[in-house]
DNA sequence: GGGTGTTATCTTTTT
DNA sequence: GATAACACCC
């Protein structure tokens, strides 16, 4: 091997990050605890691979989850080697089969030009086939078919499935069919299809696989813990068994099983890929020791782990801190006062406090006490800026105007701005489209006379129109000529008298043409068609930056990833964290790696807050600390809890000093301690779905006798066989 | 057919 | 509390 010279960087690692740098080849697992320098670990391999063992940076493949994470990593990357990292493919997993399917449509039945469909879309097409079906009418909710949808593509059978009473199997499966269908007829794609679709293609020729695995033979995986069965399916299509595959990933980081992600990924990696290599990175570089204290203590509740270490670097640090507050808006003023009080004093910036919380709803109240303060803040997160309902519209009309076929905005647009295509009209239009696409209807009523038919066509020409613009012009003219010719603009500047939105709406328009140009911008060929993928694809992350110098608001989910020297992890309460849905937490230990997540964000100070009181659903209600409290060694906190509120939640502070049981012992049954978590175990019936995190998903086959939680259950694993289990062990997969 | 007002519902996290 | 579906009136 032509070795070039040993570069400087590479002395500034630890001993394991340099393992990681210099393995070989063949699988690679690294367990990187939070701070730990993964990234650095991965991008310092990337440019080893690239500056001194002389490997084609084409044949590099770098997947990631938000576009950020990948822009941020090819940056770091060229900051290591220079312009040769730019024929590295560094992008998240949707990009990435987005970019495989446009050069391989005709392998998955389309045509290079394939329309995306995002979240929305997909909601918006499976309500039309559902009324169609005569399910229209709360028998099967909307987002509920979704999630079916999602399920099957992950693999699940809709016979074992546990559907929703208005639905049979039967009925799933024609659903599907005439989803499918219909994605077929649009030219269409969704989120799931970006990565389905080129797992299956390649799955279906071997010929074809190895080309691809020899392109690019290097694949590296971040977040590794947040993949999920297709994604799984996509990367052993990629990578061959033995393959240069490196996975990055923190089973403790995994916040995303609730959508699919199965932590099994990470946990039987050196099961699935032999041979391969495994590399823990414990040192943590980010944080005090007292933070470390505290993350530590909550995590440690977990019995579904790995196990890590997370070894200090620096100093022990300010402690820990708790803020009781009255309620909402008293926590708001407690934590917007010591943002303030510590940029007078302490010489801080707005851009190093982040205020982290669990849902989107919580937001608001610290908007407003960071309004009236005048400091300078940035909500990243909630609705997407292109989710909102008047871009979505005008992308519709480009959309359509690029394909025809584009069912979903089709009928999004029909009639916005009011054009006299009513209820009925609509309707006829659908009736006239039968199996086709709504466009087809289209055509077919604009050739009948009458006033629905006149205002049908007036519809054809204009998109005919617009079609003109989106082809001749670039995109952020095309979409200005849209927002004109549309009469869309129109219509909001007519409703601004009586809607006081209709502004806000109109310059989000005129937004939604500054990132268009920004893109004519950033892209060599920008095209109408590329601003709408890379509009699919966005996330609301991606734009975040330090340098704007703002106070930092966003979900836990969110703060994956970043860090900051201040945090504020607020509404630490019971029911809302951990979040309580339908009078119960439904995974504590998903809440808790949650809570783990934010505390590791914070590298200085970390604050956390919880109220007596709080408006929940437009009601007020007596809240109690939450549990993850409890967690924190009271040798990490400043203060000590109050009596009042170790009593208010006695049975949590009880529960946390016991220590958690091995999840990794030998015994092949694990002994139960009632006091833990009982409330959150359940009893499952013979035949019953159920997952374990050490041993995946299984089938309940026998009951063993026992109580309540304490009932021990066999369990068939594909993968390892009958276990006995206790029940808390288990957690439902739903069906 | 369209626009307005009311009611009902449901509130997590997102590539 | 906010939004979406729904009903009613023009």
């Amino acid at each position: 091997m032509a070795t070039r010279t040993r570069p400087s960087w590479l002395d500034q690692l630890n001993p394991e990050q340099q393992q990681v740098v210099l393995h070989a080849h063949g699988p690679l697992l690294v367990l990187a605890g939070a701070g730990s320098g993964k990234t650095r670990a991965l991008t310092c391999r990337i440019a080893h691979l690239i500056s001194v063992r002389g490997v084609d940076p084409h044949g590099i493949l770098a997947l990631t989850f938000t576009n950020r994470a990948a822009r941020e990593m090819k940056h770091r990357v060229q900051e290591l080697c220079g312009p040769e990292a730019d024929g590295v493919f560094a992008g998240t997993f949707h990009s990435f089969g987005a970019r495989f399917l446009r050069r391989h449509a005709p392998r998955v039945g389309r045509t290079n030009g394939f329309t995306i469909y995002d979240d929305d879309d997909q909601l918006r097409l499976l309500k039309r086939l559902l009324k169609a079906a005569g399910l229209g009418d709360r028998s099967v909710a909307p987002a509920e078919a979704r999630r079916l949808v999602e399920r099957t593509r992950r693999g699940m059978d809709p016979d074992a499935m546990n559907l929703p009473p208005g639905l049979q199997p039967a009925a799933l499966r024609t659903l599907l069919d005439r989803y499918q269908a219909a994605l077929d007829v649009a030219n269409a794609l969704d989120f799931g299809d970006l990565i389905l679709r080129p797992a299956e293609a390649l799955e279906a020729d071997p010929a074809f696989c190895a080309r691809i695995q020899a392109q690019r033979p290097w694949v590296l995986v971040d977040e590794y813990q947040d993949t999920d069965a297709v994604q799984e399916r996509l990367l052993g299509a990629l990578a061959p068994a033995g393959g240069d595959l490196m996975v990055v990933g923190d089973d403790d980081q995994a916040i995303y099983v609730w959508r699919g992600a199965q932590v099994d990924n990470i946990l039987g990696f050196q099961e699935r890929r032999p041979g391969s290599t495994v590399v823990r990175l414990e040192r943590n570089y980010r944080s005090t020791a007292a933070i470390l204290s505290a993350a530590d203590g909550v995590i440690g509740r977990n019995r579904n782990r790995l196990g890590k270490r997370l070894l200090p670097t620096l100093g022990a640090g300010e402690p820990v801190e708790v803020a009781e507050c009255q309620d909402g808006r008293d926590e708001a003023r407690q934590v917007i006062s010591a943002v303030s009080r510590a940029i007078r004093t302490e010489d801080a910036a707005p851009s190093d406090f982040a205020i982290f919380y669990r849902t989107n709803a919580q937001s608001r109240t610290f908007e407003d006490a960071l309004r009236s303060r005048g400091l300078p803040y940035e909500v990243v997160g909630g609705v997407r800026f292109y989710d909102r309902a008047e871009v979505k519209d005008v992308l519709a009309y480009a959309r359509l105007a690029i394909n025809r076929n584009d069912g979903v905005a089709c009928l999004r647009i029909l009639n916005t701005p009011a054009r006299g295509i009513g209820k009925k009209a609509r309707g006829d239009v659908l009736a006239a489209a039968a199996d086709g696409s709504p466009w087809d209807g289209v055509l077919a009523m604009a050739a009948t006379s009458g006033r629905a038919g006149k205002a049908v066509t007036g519809f054809a020409a204009l998109i005919d129109r617009l079609a003109e613009l989106a082809q001749t012009l670039p995109p952020s003219q095309a979409l200005a000529g849209i927002c004109d010719e549309s009469g869309y603009a129109d219509m909001l500047r007519d409703r601004q008298a009586a809607d006081p939105t209709a502004r806000d709406r109109l310059d989000n328009l005129q937004e939604l043409l500054a990132a268009a140009a920004d893109h004519e911008e950033a892209r060599e060929e920008a095209t109408l068609a590329s601003f709408l993928e890379a509009a699919a694809l966005h996330t609301d992350v991606d734009n975040w930056d330090p340098a704007h110098g703002r106070v930092t608001l966003m979900t836990l989910h969110t703060a994956k990833g970043l860090e900051f020297k201040r945090v504020f992890l607020t509404g630490m309460e019971e029911n809302l964290f951990p979040l309580a849905r339908g009078g119960a937490v439904v995974d504590v230990e998903e809440e808790r790696r949650l809570a783990y997540v934010g505390i590791t964000r914070a590298r200085r100070r970390l604050i956390l807050s919880w109220a007596r009181r709080r408006m929940i659903h437009g009601e007020t209600r007596v809240c109690t600390p939450s549990r993850f409290l409890r967690e924190i060694p009271p040798s990490a906190l400043k203060t000590q809890l109050s009596p009042v509120e170790s009593a208010t939640a006695e049975h949590l502070a009880r529960r946390s000093h016991r220590p958690p049981p091995d999840p990794f012992s030998d015994a092949d049954f694990i002994d139960y301690d009632p006091d833990y978590d009982a409330q959150d175990s359940f009893v499952p019936a013979l035949g019953a779905r159920v997952a374990h995190a050490v041993f995946g998903e299984g089938e309940v086959v026998e009951h063993l006798g026992g109580h309540g939680p304490k009932t021990r259950v066999a369990v068939l694993f594909p993968a390892r066989g009958v276990k006995r289990i206790v029940a808390s062990y288990l957690t439902p997969v739903q069906t």
